[in-house]
RNA sequence: GACCCCGUAGCUCAGUUGGAUAGAGCGGCGGUUUCCUAAACCGCAGGCCACAGGUUCGAUUCCUGUCGGGGUCACCA
């Protein structure tokens, strides 16, 4: 069960090989690779071969297609490859049998992940900071592969960390008592505007700065006042917050920040103070690395006495491992911390922590070209909104022509320009900077998250004009090429999101979406020039009901990928 | 200056971990609807894979260097 379909054929494939050759199966599984469509599905290159053997390669190839013999393979060379080609049955039916037994859960593997544990820290705002379009990339990045591990067995541990501690909660502090009204503490929006005037000043004014300083430093000491109106900021920030995230469906295990660990840095610090590296400097408590050259020291504690974001990692990646005993833990955040991350890592390893191989920082890029006219950042909501608005013209259009019939447009305009933005951003590799565009994000044609929600409604509509998805068909029907090659992305859902899984890349799953829904809807659109083509087919049941067959694996591919990807799969649109 | 990412079509990006003729979207041009939703599909145009060496049977992919872009580098997170 465990098992995919592609995956046994290329294990049979390589062990086959394995055995004419005399090598180990999995080091010739490695050299298997999925081949030219024109010349098979799997390929192996006999180059590596040609010198010991002494032969050219394209010989060594023929001999070896000569010898082999694999059932339910058909095997041929073509020049220096030996290639193989899945014959339409069994392999049809095993495809879509393997999507529709599975359902949502296509692409999964509750075997996989049995018994590990993986902690996610993802998302993790600044509280009293405005939360800006910039926040997707952790936010859907790390919600996405929450998905992707839990749909591989795993119990997930997703950690929202709120930066709800350090400095920046002084400047609001002292920004409100300036700039603030007290009847709109509890208004996220006001705060946001606080702590923009405060930020500006501190910047320019020295002795304003100090004053921050010094009320997060009164929060150290357990100043009850100051932690008062910290807790009102806080409870007003987590309101706001989690409006958005109830927006974009995305629920947390746990919600906590930095202010968790405000009693365990002296815990902490003893610690690692035994260990080398440890000194003071300029007044500053700071582990100077010895094997780390050309890397500056971690500051553990200011010159003040009050600690810094590195100290408060340390203590919060010891408390996650005593408290859920992970395998993995992961930290979704921005490229421009890698350095952070380095440094707490390593002095996670040099403080003798068996785990500390076991943590990840899971970085990514930049988006560009983010701030608007007037220098603001652009703000997530607005660009919901934004999003949600262009889609609900088009959907008005569509209900006027008559095209779709919804209950609810509303809802349905909010799912669309969701999976725009959603979409817009996971199909990046988050290792690569992008730039942001409001046409780009916003566009719902071409390959786009509407696009994919586009080709899964058409997969439902079919199967409701054609009665039904079947339960018997006869795979043996499907035999036009484009229905094969449909099947041929339907099958590497399992192997892709095995693949995102260990790269931490979502990307790898929103690309074969593409591919599924271009195969799909070039399928689809044979029927518009060709009768016979066409899915919902008259005159010809047993035909009909294995292209339903075929439609309804595309159907729960499709679903069950964007599900994973964390966007909604509207049957209308 | 040191370290980390990155450089592929006019623009935005892929490229299955070193394999067959480097792909897609947008933009441009030209087509497809009395027919299962045209948010779709098809065709055309567009490439010194930044540059120079090296390793290899084979390099867009790995190594070195150069140039160019972005980021980080002691009391913010």
């Amino acid at each position: 069960m465990s098992s995919s379909v592609y995956s046994r054929y290329r294990a049979s494939f390589a062990q086959a090989l394995a055995s004419a050759l005399g090598m180990p199966a999995s080091e010739v599984e490695a050299q298997v690779k999925p081949a030219e469509p024109a010349h098979g599905d799997l390929s192996f290159a006999t180059f590596p071969l040609a010198k010991a053997q002494k032969k050219a390669p394209p010989a060594i190839a023929a001999g070896l297609a000569q010898s082999l013999s694999v059932p339910g393979l058909d095997i041929q060379a073509v020049g220096p490859y030996v290639n193989a080609r899945f014959p339409p049955l069994p392999f049809t039916a095993e495809v879509i049998d393997a999507a529709r037994s599975a359902g949502l859960a296509y692409g999964g593997d509750a075997d996989a992940g049995r018994g590990k544990t993986v902690v996610i820290d993802y998302s993790s705002p600044n509280i009293a900071k405005p939360i800006g379009f910039h926040h997707i990339r952790t936010t859907f990045l790390g919600h996405c592969i929450a998905n992707i591990y839990r749909a591989l067995g795993w119990r997930v541990e997703g950690i929202n960390y709120l930066g709800d501690w350090g400095k920046q909660f002084g400047l609001v502090a002292v920004g409100f008592q300036e700039y603030g009204d007290p009847a709109r503490i509890d208004d996220m929006a006001h705060l946001v505007e606080v702590y923009v005037k405060a930020n500006k000043r501190a910047e320019a004014e020295p002795a304003f700065d100090e004053k921050a300083r010094e009320f997060f430093r009164r929060m150290e000491a357990g100043d009850a006042k100051a932690l008062e109106l910290w807790n009102q900021f806080r409870e007003t920030s987590l309101k706001g917050f989690r409006q958005i995230y109830a927006r974009m469906g995305i629920e947390f295990e746990h919600i906590e920040g930095e202010s968790r660990y405000q009693g365990r840095m002296d815990a902490v610090i003893d610690q690692i103070a035994k260990k080398p590296g440890v000194k003071e400097s300029q007044g500053a408590l700071v582990v100077d690395l010895p094997y780390a050259e050309n890397e500056p020291p971690i500051l553990l504690k200011k010159n003040d006495g009050s600690t810094l974001y590195a100290t408060r990692d340390l203590a919060a990646a010891q408390d996650r491992y005593e408290r859920f005993h992970f395998d993995k833990s992961l930290y979704v955040v921005a490229q421009d911390q890698a350095l952070h991350f380095r440094q707490v890592f390593r002095t996670l390893k040099e403080m003798g922590l068996p785990w500390a191989d076991r943590v990840v920082h899971v970085a990514f890029g930049r988006i560009h070209g983010m701030s608007t006219r007037k220098g603001q950042v652009v703000q997530l909501n607005d660009v919901l909104d934004e999003a949600k608005e262009r889609a609900a013209a088009k959907v008005r259009e569509n209900i006027e022509d008559g095209r779709i019939q919804t209950a609810d447009a509303d809802q349905l305009s909010e799912q669309i320009g969701l999976g725009a933005i959603v979409f817009g951003d996971l199909k990046h590799k988050r290792a690569s900077d992008y730039t942001f565009d409001w046409d780009e994000v916003l566009s719902f044609e071409g390959h786009t998250g509407p696009y994919l929600q586009y080709a899964h409604a058409r997969t439902v509509n079919v199967l409701r004009r054609g009665g039904g998805a079947p339960a018997t068909y006869d795979a043996a029907l499907l035999t036009l090429p484009e229905e094969q090659a449909l099947l041929r992305e339907l099958m590497r859902l399992p192997e892709v999101v095995r693949d995102a899984a260990e790269q931490y890349e979502p990307s790898l799953v929103a690309r074969l979406l593409l591919d599924v829904a271009a195969a799909f809807s070039r399928y689809y659109t044979l029927g518009n020039q060709e009768r016979d083509k066409r899915i919902v087919l008259d005159g010809n049941d047993a035909l009909r009901t294995a292209r339903l067959a075929l439609t309804d694996a595309t159907r729960v591919t499709l679903a069950a990928g964007l599900t994973l990807l964390g966007i909604p799969t509207p049957d209308n649109m």
